[in-house]
DNA sequence: GTCTATAGGGCGATAGAC
DNA sequence: GTCTATCGCCCTATAGAC
């Protein structure tokens, strides 16, 4: 067996997802996922800290492609973050099967929907870390964000679990101004 | 040693909240909780799902309570979402010194925090489902009642972290109405 | 790469309530 | 007698330590 095919990272997440899918995340232990990847447990560990964060990586450039948006857009907290919405849907809403397929995993599990849960929450505190520093107060900071989060929330559920792909931007608009219309007295 | 002293599960609530506060969530086993509770492990595991669920239960009313007072509302989407945002206050805004305490315990540990966040998402469908028997179309229901859930989640930190009472319902007020205000355009 | 503690499930036996 | 809470022992997999 070779050594050092590269990619061992890519090559888990893979076997990972073809695993979960195929037999469910519980019925998946990290022998065989690694097994499959052609390396041993120790590394899956190595790199991924827990068993469901194979799912999860690249979590953080979604969350930098959207601050930074956050940071250059004009006009209010609200804006700011509707900006931060449409910023992250090119790269979040390219492959509706694949999407489809990870949320398939995700929520027939309840750990994996606490993991994705906690990175949305991260999300969140780093949106409002970012209106923060536009100089917006609290509480107001954290309900923007957490309202943005909302949005993105049901925005992406709804595109996921649309059969054909309704194209995640409009559904980030669509829910995104139906937020801010209902808020209204 | 009396097999029967009744109440096991209260008991192991209290002793795990003790020794998650003194010890920390991770250094704390449940072999230990037991112990303290005068019962074995394999007892603390049919009155709890997992060593996290011991700190959340009695969630369940305070979701009840929220979805009859949003049942009872009058008025648009958001205005059931504040009644039920009001409903829990007296309920949950009780004790400040002891939500402090457990707020402080849970976070200081990642997965106490998702399991939170999961608790805070099945109210947000609880919320939501609601709002659907009162005839509230999708995506509405689901954003009204994210809004709602984000409104709360601030609101209690807000005032957990403050170091005396500055009073639950007045954060869950003041918090809902800047929300309503920040989604005006 | 090996070693180990702990989480958490399965099962049958048992003790008390009724 | 039934019903339910508890025990005790065995097991595997996770994840951290060395």
């Amino acid at each position: 067996m070779a050594r050092w095919e590269g990619d061992a990272a890519g090559r888990l997440r893979e076997a990972a997802m073809e695993l979960y899918a195929s037999r469910g995340f519980e019925q998946t232990t990290v022998a065989e996922i690694a097994a499959r990847a052609g390396v041993t447990a120790r590394t899956f560990f190595r790199h991924f800290a827990d068993k469901r964060e194979v799912l999860f990586a690249g979590s953080e450039t979604l969350q930098e492609t959207m601050v930074s948006a956050l940071a250059g857009a004009t006009g209010g907290p609200m804006d700011a973050v509707g900006a931060a919405l449409d910023a992250c849907t090119p790269f979040l809403g390219r492959d509706h099967a694949y999407s489809r397929r990870r949320q398939a995993v995700i929520s027939a599990n309840a750990e994996l929907r606490e993991r994705e849960l906690i990175k949305m929450e991260r999300l969140s505190a780093a949106l409002a870390e970012g209106l923060r520093q536009r100089g917006v107060p609290e509480p107001d900071a954290s309900l923007a964000a957490q309202a943005g989060i909302g949005v993105f929330h049901i925005a992406f559920a709804r595109w996921v679990e649309a059969e054909t792909d309704t194209g995640l931007a409009a559904q980030m608009r669509d829910a995104f101004t139906r937020m801010r219309a209902l808020a209204q007295p």
